[in-house]
DNA sequence: TGTTAGCACTCTAACCGAATGAGTGCTAAC
DNA sequence: GTTAGCACTCATTCGGTTAGAGTGCTAACA
């Protein structure tokens, strides 16, 4: 069966009035379309061909139709080719917000990745959820001890990509001041630079001797910093706009938005299935759609998930993610998150200057 | 109207009876009860004048009843007498899984109570909400400027209570390591033990004249130790176990679920209407229950909360808070609570030493 | 050969009324 | 003071009917 170019206009008409309706669509719907002014008779015959190919199907016998997940992907795919050709059509959407954060003294990435999550949940009515940024290779900037009170000190371990973690560490014995400086300073000269591979026992052995008595404080520190790595590898995930899943009804019906709303809050599974999504093309914009089936989370099976890689520079990398339902406006998402995506590069461009 | 031992006991029985089944109560349920052997006839009879007396309604004519606010509230002042009374009653609770907590290195504070917000919920099937630690009178312990790249440096601010946030500062102007060393050492001794009013134009002064030409260092480094103190008082927020509420039918009618979850997912209202809840009695457990009505959140007029301190020492504190239907079990929400706390006070002093 | 009108058919959603049953309030007897 | 009995109310359930949307098919039309 070809797929013509009058069917692709009557598939396309049925996927946008369902993607506003959310009811399906039926041949009298599009006969009274401009673009198709044929009798609904005519639609009929067309719509069970497009059937025949697996595009749309009907809930029931008497039913309109829905788009299934072949129907969308081939939307998509076209839309997507469409966007790739004409580079910079200057769509007028309506500005996201961005310049507050723009403005605003950037002081923890990850501060400002909630509040983009936030800004993008407001904006698109779906959910957005944001893996911290993380890198395989990150390597350790530096570290800075400082004491707190008697027998506990403060390690603060910096990674490439200005990754910070503070850890308070309980040491038994107590430590003088200068003696942490020193220790300090051998830490970093030894240490600095280097990823959680390259910290292997040979330099640890080194340094237990330069430390001389105070191998606890030595040891300590290293877990902490073993720790921030390890960290770093288990993807931290914001999610925002939780609730708008209840703007769909085919995403609240029955159990599926209480488990929708637990898989958001069990943010660790989420944050590794996505995260792990590999960008299999290496387009420039690196712009992943997921349909249904498609998305590698089984309570979002009805969803439908797209994701942007956002880079901070140094290999540093982390994921903007929007899910919706499948009948989502994928053109409003993909050109919102290639927006945010241009303005993200804006501010880490700035700060690495 | 006189609410003797009978009608007492009957009003208990029909709490208890709801908390279970969640439908309204009959008076041939009440009269099965060894408790009570009489005749549905009587019970209702005494039902009458408890639903004259305002402590119990029905839902419509043919109905059982179920308990109001103020039945409620009747049920839960008697129970926390009587605990009150004996004081170790050692209920064989099933262990709460805090050895985990208690073993580990707790390195920071938050994320053991995230943690602690995890295990509540998991273990009471209810929604738990925790807020940071907290003090309107926390001091600065100290700060530790850290030379990051050119013209960046790492921030690192410690109030009392071991709160700890990293500001990554941009400069304008270059610094060598040794005036940064300098500019710490000048800083921490000026600012140190200061609360935030304490730091005022005099002292600000003071800095500047002595900082000389690093002037924009310093008052880069002051807006940032202004930030986390005015940071510490928007009370951060965790939430945990958000999907519970849908274990409970009468919470996620119509769109009362999409409003709850949108009050967990924004944080900042509810911190501070549930922070600002002051401890009306100074009972030394401090544990607060709100029922229905009384609970100073709109969308969770239809919940309870239950709500426990947590002092850290040094004045800093913070509050949990379990959310629950108001048929909640608060025998076993207000028992678990106290567990937790004394729990936390083993931590936290273990910590001090 | 593509398009359209007409028609029988299907299926859902909404509505209706009767039956069911849980539970009540009241009265009178114990 | 307690209880048995009874009439009554009301939510829920179920089957049956209807209305409406939409289809597929056939036959006529251009």
């Amino acid at each position: 069966m070809e797929l013509d170019e009058r069917k692709r206009e009557i598939l396309y008409a049925i996927i946008e009035n369902y993607q506003e309706t959310g009811e399906p669509v039926g041949s009298r719907t599009i006969s009274k379309l401009e673009k198709l002014k044929f009798s609904p008779a005519t639609i009929r015959n067309e719509m069970a061909d497009l059937e025949e190919m697996g595009l749309i199907v009907q809930p029931h016998t008497s039913a309109g139709r829905i788009p299934t997940d072949k129907g969308y992907r081939l939307y998509v795919d076209k839309m997507l080719a469409e966007q790739a050709k004409e580079p910079e059509k200057a769509r007028d959407l309506p500005a996201l917000p961005m310049q507050d954060l723009l403005s605003r003294r950037i002081d923890r990435v990850e501060e400002m990745l909630m509040k983009m999550a936030q800004i993008l949940a407001a904006n698109t009515n779906y959910t957005t959820m944001v893996t911290g940024p993380h890198s395989r290779k990150s390597k350790l900037k530096f570290l800075q001890l400082s004491p707190m009170d008697k027998g506990r000190i403060l390690a603060v371990v910096v990674l490439s990509g200005d990754i910070v973690k503070n850890n308070i560490l309980n040491l038994d014995e107590e430590i003088e001041n200068s003696e942490l400086m020193e220790l300090n300073f051998i830490l970093n000269k030894r240490l600095t630079g280097l990823s959680l591979e390259e910290i292997n026992l040979s330099v640890i052995a080194d340094l237990k001797n330069e430390a001389g008595t105070h191998m606890e404080v030595v040891s300590k520190v290293l877990d902490a910093v073993a720790e921030t790595f390890s960290k770093e590898d288990s993807y931290p995930v914001y999610t925002s706009g939780a609730p708008n899943i209840f703007r769909y009804p085919e995403l609240t019906g029955g159990d599926r938005a209480s488990e929708l709303i637990s898989t958001l809050e069990e943010k660790k599974e989420l944050g590794s299935a996505i995260g792990s999504l590999t960008s299999e093309n290496g387009s420039k914009q690196d712009i992943q759609v997921y349909i249904g089936d498609e998305v590698p989370v089984d309570s979002m099976k009805d969803c439908s998930v797209v994701t942007a890689t956002y880079s901070l520079g140094d290999g540093v990398q982390g994921k903007i993610g929007i899910i919706g339902p499948k009948r989502m406006n994928y053109q409003k998402v993909v050109e919102t998150l290639k927006e945010t995506m241009s303005h993200l590069d804006g501010i880490f461009l700035k700060t690495e200057e």
